[in-house]
DNA sequence: GCAGAAAGGATTTTT
DNA sequence: TCCTTTCTGC
């Protein structure tokens, strides 16, 4: 593929911050690979000088492929990889001077509040029904780059937060925020360390700039220096992560906060025809802070965008389902050009029963149950009763009878005042006066992990798993199930710590998955949010949930909502469907309930849209 | 600590 | 409307 004069213009900028507004469909992905590939082969950096920051792994994986196709060999690679990963690697590589415990474990959400849950009891217990609400708010103060210190609280917010930090350092263990607010920490502190990752990303290259948050902006500001180096990429009008703590405004200041910085646009639409681009740029200007872009369309003469009017989702999902079904049976569609978009909730649920009937779908992989994460919790304190964020979610779990919140927490202020692990606390408590009402617990806790110890060095690898989930009593869980499904397929060496290494990465860093995400090898109707689109592009797409008071949600930023819309827009290479259902049933919809269609079609020009009508 | 009853809330997601 | 969390009484 070769690029655009307007392309070829922004991957040979250099020496100066360089800010460029992307739309969708032109190329950012490309212009970046090549980016790295000009500096590399003009020897203007060597590998060691250049990162590149994006948003997921998946995404960081499909930029090391494309870096492959372009034929810079995998051992040539400069570092690809999130900002937290990044984050995470720095402070493994300076641990100590970071303060932080060796060998930290990253918390993940379930874990994390938990800990809060804790917090909340030693602080004030009162609190403890609004746990989320603190969860959240604790979140946002991080997202802003605010530390407990930071706060001017009279009430009791600011003893939580830092009580909840005392916690997870307790627990030897950082929440993921914690990985940008401590890497921005040690950079602050020690002009050395900040100077070596300085020079270690001379060459920056941040992908999705527009939904980072001030804390991450903070870091990338730290890495970046004088940003001369730096490279920044995203389009203000996609920027979906609000309740993130990300906003549009960092992106557009940015040419506030590097004074020498250009800013650079890419026009040129290759994915989307001409009525959707034309129609979404109409829809997307009703929103007011935003930069406004030129967009041109490569692909002319389109079909219209068709607004699919019914009746009842049961009479959208019929007339979708058989419109897929007519269409496979040309030579024009396969399964995988097909995306079904939603916002959210069960409401694809009708659609995808349908659809499934005839044909593949892939859907997103539902969350870790509660009794999944036990379930891993237990396979982990078993290969290390070190691991006291395991043991705090097993003590959490039915299996361990009779220990409570007060029997924890008395566990936990007891390994705090003896400066002890929290698991020999366990052991030591079970002499101890205070801890009577407990000892038969203790001991029978206790020496369940002991017993499944012995049973790990007895039996295979899955026999052994199967015997956990007995143990726990979640044999007969599909979802369990699955887990020790998924030892099966284990490359040789089927220790424990293998599994889960690939369960759960290193110390909670999710591994790094190098194979295809699902989405991309098989080829199935794709059922997807409207948040985790982004990158995707299908040829035929349709958007669900078009009704008044669903999208834009009720008590939404209706701004944020547009751009939501907008991405969902523009991942059609060919044709758009805008489904609207009058009457809707299921969860979301709080029973049944009726809708008007969503104001954001009556934003959309006229001339660019086909009403269909169903009629059976 | 548990079982059963009552209240509460229902988005989006990455690390 | 329904599922999850929280409260109550044992």
């Amino acid at each position: 593929m070769s690029l655009t004069p307007e392309q070829k213009d922004i991957v040979q900028t250099t020496g100066k911050p360089l800010l460029v507004l992307a739309g969708p469909g032109t190329g950012k992905t490309e212009v970046l690979a090549q980016r790295i590939l000009f500096l590399i082969e003009n020897n203007l950096a060597t590998k060691e000088e250049i990162v590149g920051i994006t948003f997921t792994t998946k995404a960081a994986n499909q930029m090391k492929d494309r870096l492959k196709q372009l034929g810079l060999p995998e051992d040539e690679h400069p570092l690809i990889c999130t900002l937290h990963s990044l984050a995470t690697k720095i402070l493994r590589e300076n641990g100590e001077m970071a303060g932080l415990p060796t060998e930290f474990m990253i918390a993940d959400s379930y874990e994390a509040s938990l800990i809060l849950q804790d917090a909340i009891e030693d602080v004030n217990p009162h609190l403890s029904k609004h746990w989320k609400k603190l969860f959240e708010q604790i979140f946002l103060f991080k997202a802003q780059n605010k530390r407990p210190e930071d706060i001017d609280d009279k009430k009791m917010f600011k003893k939580i937060y830092q009580r909840y930090q005392e916690l997870l350092r307790f627990h030897k263990a950082l929440d993921f925020e914690d990985l940008i607010l401590e890497a921005c920490s040690l950079l602050e502190k020690h002009q050395e360390i900040r100077e070596f990752y300085q020079n270690r990303c001379k060459n920056l290259l941040v992908d999705e700039f527009q939904d980072i948050n001030p804390a991450e902006y903070h870091l990338i500001k730290l890495l970046a220096g004088e940003g001369n180096g730096l490279f920044v990429l995203g389009d203000d009008d996609q920027s979906i992560y609000t309740f993130r703590g990300g906003t549009p405004k960092i992106i557009l200041g940015f040419t506030k906060d590097f004074k020498n910085a250009e800013e650079k646009v890419m026009t040129v639409c290759f994915r989307c025809p001409d009525k959707i681009i034309l129609g979404a740029l109409a829809l997307i200007r009703n929103n007011k802070d935003r930069r406004d872009k030129e967009l041109k369309p490569i692909n002319r003469n389109a079909d219209l965008i068709k607004f699919l009017d019914c009746k009842s989702d049961i009479q959208e999902a019929r007339w979708i389902a058989e419109w897929i079904k007519e269409n496979l049976e040309g030579e024009e569609y396969e399964p995988k050009d097909i995306a079904i978009l939603y916002r959210g909730g069960d409401i694809a649920d009708k659609i995808a029963e349908e659809v499934s009937k005839f044909i593949r779908i892939i859907r997103p992989s539902p969350e870790e149950t509660k009794h999944q994460r036990e379930f891993i919790a237990y396979l982990r304190l078993v290969t290390d009763r070190r691991d006291s964020l395991a043991l705090r979610v097993c003590l959490s779990s039915k299996t361990a009878k009779k220990i409570g919140p007060i029997a924890i927490k008395k566990l936990r202020d007891y390994a705090e005042s003896n400066n002890c692990e929290l698991w020999d606390t366990l052991i030591i408590a079970q002499k101890e006066n205070e801890f009577k009402r407990w000892r038969k617990y203790l001991k029978a806790f206790v020496d369940l992990i002991e017993q499944l110890n012995k049973k790990l060095s007895q039996l295979p690898l899955t026999e052994f798993l199967i015997h956990v989930a007995k143990t726990l009593g979640y044999e007969k869980e599909p979802r369990i199930k699955e887990i020790i499904e998924r030892s099966k397929n284990l490359p040789e060496g089927n220790s424990l710590s293998a599994f889960l290494e690939n369960l759960r990465g290193k110390r909670g860093e999710k591994a790094a998955e190098r194979k295809e995400s699902a989405e991309d090898r098989e080829n199935a109707v794709l059922f997807i949010t409207m948040h985790s689109v982004k990158g995707l592009e299908r040829k035929v797409v349709f958007v669900i949930g078009m009704e008044k008071g669903e999208f834009p949600k009720s008590n939404s930023n209706v701004e944020e909502e547009r751009r939501l819309f907008y991405v969902a827009m523009t991942r059609a290479k060919d044709k758009l469907f805008l489904c609207y259902a009058k009457k809707r049933e299921g969860q979301s919809a709080q029973g049944v309930n009726f809708y008007d269609p969503s104001p954001f079609i009556f934003e959309i020009p006229e001339e660019y849209i086909e009403p269909i009508r169903p009629t059976t």
